[in-house]
DNA sequence: CTAGTGATAAGACTTAGTCCCATCACTATA
DNA sequence: TATAGTGATGGGACTAAGTCTTATCACTAG
């Protein structure tokens, strides 16, 4: 049941180590095969070899366990805004900030990525969950901006176009059919963003 | 126990009429006395004079009887773009889009908007309810836009646009010491956000 | 007076999530 | 080697959300 083949003890799976990484796989498992709903607590454990209580130990609800890694993003978000040179333009920022989270994109990730949308786009607790992900992202971003002297409104809606612009690049990318590096749909993305701005802010 | 004087029969609150809104306003008070969490559905209930089972027909889960409104909301922002003539910019669209709602916000309703606001804000859970209800605002947005011809990266940018000047002139309207109209107050979260777009579009 | 309809009550049931405590593997120190 | 300590896990009791089914009630049409 373990993931590798290291297994000294005659009670297998419990102390094996990546607990954590176990039950995220077995989730996403379960959750493809059965669904969302149809899958319990106690069957991811028991698939990971674990039980209900290191579940909850792990992560704070049912939900939580595909959602693991969008606290990282926003961190490097922040940490590439800050970092940004005074002279830098909040497009500058944006891009900085979109070029930093591409370490998580890594070829390797690309497999479970299509599965794990898929699981999310299927139920609606799930896109709720996605959804305060990208709130949480939104208001990091922008309270980033206002550290360098960026004017309330503005941040806001600059926070905005760069989840807007991070959502649907993460989208495109994770296509079944996508050859295309992360960073190139990014910038591609927040291009066409900024142009669109124009359709908006004109007065006509 | 009920709203009104009303009360023919033995049984008093059973077939009384109103059954949702005294739920809802049954919510809203002990949420404010004990906090979300600690407030059971069936505690809900019985203050309405009623049960679970009857809850549960009217709303979806807990959370939602704290957001029966908002679905409305979807249908006038999505009618008021239709209805706009093609001349119409974008920016038109959104102004005509945010007065539309402003029949939701007659002073009547505006006591217990703060406190269902507090509500919210105490809870992640909540939140993560009123981030789905706007997203699936933004949604109808770009779709009613896309209807006029609008192209798809335009539409999702303006529509987030148009939640934001929403969520943030729903914000300032509710706030306690508040004594200005909501339409007012709209147009001026509009007007910044369009002034804006120009900080984020432009080249530099 | 009767049959039908829609809203409610009542209660059994499953599962998410919490809490407490025992247990196990491992480590540091005497 | 022995022992105490630490951190992760197992196990089970418990609360409450949410589902489902059946019976009851008020009301209406004929």
């Amino acid at each position: 049941m373990g993931l590798g083949a290291i297994t000294y003890y005659a009670c297998m799976a419990r102390w094996e180590p990546n607990a954590r990484e176990r039950l995220e796989r077995a989730a996403l498992a379960l959750f493809t095969e059965r669904g969302f709903d149809a899958t319990t607590v106690t069957e991811i454990a028991d698939r990971a070899g674990l039980t209900k209580s290191t579940f909850f130990r792990h992560f704070a609800d049912k939900r939580e366990v595909l959602f693991g890694g969008q606290d990282m993003l926003a961190g490097l978000f922040s940490d590439a805004i800050a970092a940004a040179p005074p002279s830098a333009s909040i497009a500058d920022c944006l891009t900085a900030a979109l070029d930093a989270v591409a370490v998580a994109f890594t070829p390797d990730r690309h497999d479970l990525a299509p599965q794990r949308r898929a699981v999310v786009a299927a139920n609606s607790e799930l896109e709720e969950r996605e959804l305060l992900k990208r709130a949480r992202l939104a208001g990091v971003i922008a309270g980033a901006l206002r550290a360098r002297g960026t004017d309330e409104t503005t941040a806001s809606l600059a926070a905005q176009v760069g989840v807007l612009a991070f959502s649907t690049a993460y989208k495109r990318w994770a296509e079944p059919g996508n050859e295309q590096q992360y960073a190139e749909i990014a910038h591609a993305a927040l291009r066409d963003l900024r142009a669109s701005t124009a359709s908006i802010g004109t007065v006509t």
